[in-house]
DNA sequence: ATAATAAAAGATATTTTTATCTTTTATAAG
DNA sequence: CTTATAAAAGATAAAAATATCTTTTATTAT
């Protein structure tokens, strides 16, 4: 098991493609997405349906349309995108699935799943989606899922 | 998503039950283990079998049987049950799903991901299976899904 | 030996996640 | 206003995870 759904990761590997392009004032067909994170173009479409329905990415149809976000957007902490596609199960959720995670009556590892959590949600909270934007357009940090080395 | 998978979750509760039983000398049956830890009973049962299978539990069949801990078992650090059940995706693989995590080609978040990826592992690495018995038995912590409250 | 007990193993079923296919709607350019 | 483009939406399919059912094997006590 990772730590993200693969839907979640398609869509914050989609986000940052999209993002480092809306810096530059382009849009992003979904077709060009899809190659450039590899992941499956159909599947993926569904995906930033909805993202566009919660309001983190936007998109205009029809000839020189496409996936982009504004300045706003661009600022929005990660986590935004994290809870949009998996919910806050890894922010809130007891780490040893019990119904609830409370101090009253905690599981076993209460203290140190709260401690994970705790880095998890400061990390995803502190990078924006815009954050790589520079590192990305340098080729300093992939975003495609087969090597080509 | 939350951070184990629920097969995993099912069998961290239910080792810490058997280790709290071992620890006092008694064997546990699978009936008893699931009403304990709320969980499918025969789902439970097949976990149980894919650990005594890999040696992190042990178990003896007939009456008076069931499944216990040997003192070197309860010695084992935690994290051995979730590499047995969940893989190590999560203590080395890419967070955003990119076939390896590289340093000479790493995701956006490699260094984020590589931080916390170390936090999870030293944590599940320093916790043992019995480090719990103490507090189970007092009743300071709960292993049951359903809260009672 | 026989019967009762309890886990192991194998087969099947259900649910959720992931992925694809098809049709519709909106937009822009000619 | 017609055509081309591209996303949105709805329906379906495939795969993986979760859960259950049935039969078998090992052990213990009588
Ligand atoms: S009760 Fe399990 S993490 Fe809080
Ligand atoms: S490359 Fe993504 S975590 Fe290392």
């Amino acid at each position: 098991m990772a730590i993200f759904s693969k839907t979640c990761e398609y869509a914050i590997r989609a986000v940052f493609y999209i993002a480092q392009k809306s810096a530059s004032g382009m849009k992003s067909g979904i077709k060009d997405i899809a190659a450039e994170i590899d992941s499956p173009e159909l599947y993926l479409a569904k995906i930033l349906q909805d993202l566009s329905r919660k309001g983190l990415i936007t998109s205009t149809k029809g000839p020189n349309g496409g996936f982009f976000l504004t300045s706003e957007m661009l600022e929005l902490p990660l986590i935004e995108v994290v809870k949009a596609v998996d919910g806050d199960a890894l922010f809130t959720g007891c780490g040893l699935g019990l119904k609830q995670c409370s101090e009253l009556h905690p599981c076993p590892l209460h203290n140190e799943f709260k401690a994970i959590r705790n880095d998890i949600t400061l990390m995803l909270s502190n990078v924006s989606i815009g954050g790589f934007n520079q590192e990305l357009a340098e080729g300093l940090v992939s975003l495609k899922k087969s090597k080509t080395d």
